[in-house]
DNA sequence: CCACCGAGTCAACAGGTGTAGACTGAATCG
DNA sequence: CGATTCAGTCTACACCTGTTGACTCGGTGG
């Protein structure tokens, strides 16, 4: 007598995790146009008429898994500021977190994981510009942005050789003088230094 | 009477041309998946079995196409070198090279474009590491790597506010700071600067 | 001038895609 | 206990993909 059959809620429940599952891992390493309904299915060991039905489309089902988590609103002075979108790093570069990935190796590919990727570092962007009263600001801020994203590509989907198996706080020390440079460097290039 | 009949060799050669830039076009701005056979025929106004015929296959067409430039070895005092590797940067800044793009925006789907860029991005690293004779040199000009490819992302491909119309020399002088406390600087951070 | 070659076109194939719908059987509930 | 709901399975559709081969027809070399 098998006494625990297990309540359907429940049954439903893990399937619906065991699809998700697969689809951040399949997404992540595959990118959206590689990854199809049937593999996922296939990893989740269900069946692709299971995943419509839970998910509706490939796109809901991407969409319900590629979020780029925005974190908390940065302030302070522009030192603080440099410090806090380091730290911001520091936690990308040692999460990894596989829904970004996916979001970040779709990017290119896909409008909305593009679309998704975009906001994330607009929204710190415009926030970090706001505590810095040069006329550039969007220059420096999208530059660190731009700096921060290359280095977790680099080190995630590149896999380049000196910075996949850096411990994370070496990348940090590294990169914390040149967001500072960037943060409150002077506009006209390192060349006056009034440090 | 239309006395000029175009030479069969010339002709040839302008479709195939034809076909090349808009497969250039289209790869770089949709990624090697996106991109059909058919739409590069249609673009080129020429059939698909025609591309098929002189390219062979749609890799191969790719092959043709995404080539990331490698440049003249660097060499010198690692201040000169860091100053070389920012020159470079201005160059890809610059230019907007459909075919690097191409290259770029594949490279998280298609194995072929990763290894691409990846070897464009190790040749220049490992130049770089000969000149630095620290215990971490791969991780700073991997680094370095990693910046410059999340710069001319952040420009070209995802259009970040700051960066998209950024005059180039801009850009650069506010990296070259960056740059140079990457290459040289101490390997515990900038708490301890010697200069 | 005529046979040939090759640029260009067309239709089709085999395989893979997202998605829809009918069906089955067991858990659920009145 | 009987009726019903629903997780899970299977089959099929319509479409799009890279790639192939046969066919046309005008420039080309003998």
């Amino acid at each position: 007598m098998p006494a625990a059959p297990v309540p359907r809620a429940e049954q439903r429940r893990r399937t619906q995790d065991r699809i998700l599952a697969a689809a951040r891992k399949l997404f992540a390493e595959n990118g959206y146009d590689r990854t199809t309904i049937r593999a996922v299915a296939a990893a989740a060991k269900t069946d692709p008429g299971l995943v419509m039905r839970y998910f509706e489309s490939k796109e809901k089902l991407f969409a319900r898994i590629a979020v780029v988590d925005r974190h908390e609103p940065v302030d302070g002075t522009p030192e603080q500021v440099a410090e806090l979108l380091l730290a911001s790093l520091g936690e990308k570069v040692t999460a990894e977190p596989a829904a970004a990935l996916a979001a970040i190796r779709s990017m290119f590919t896909h409008p909305e994981a593009a679309k998704e990727v975009r906001e994330a570092m607009l929204a710190e962007q415009r926030q970090a510009a706001g505590t810095m009263p040069v006329p550039d600001a969007d220059l420096r801020t999208g530059l660190i942005g731009a700096l921060t994203l290359g280095t977790v590509i680099g080190r995630y989907l590149l896999g380049l050789d000196g910075l996949r198996d850096a411990p994370p706080e070496q990348i940090t020390a590294l990169l914390r003088e040149s967001f500072h440079s960037i943060v409150h460097g002077d506009p006209d290039g390192p060349s006056a230094r009034s440090e």
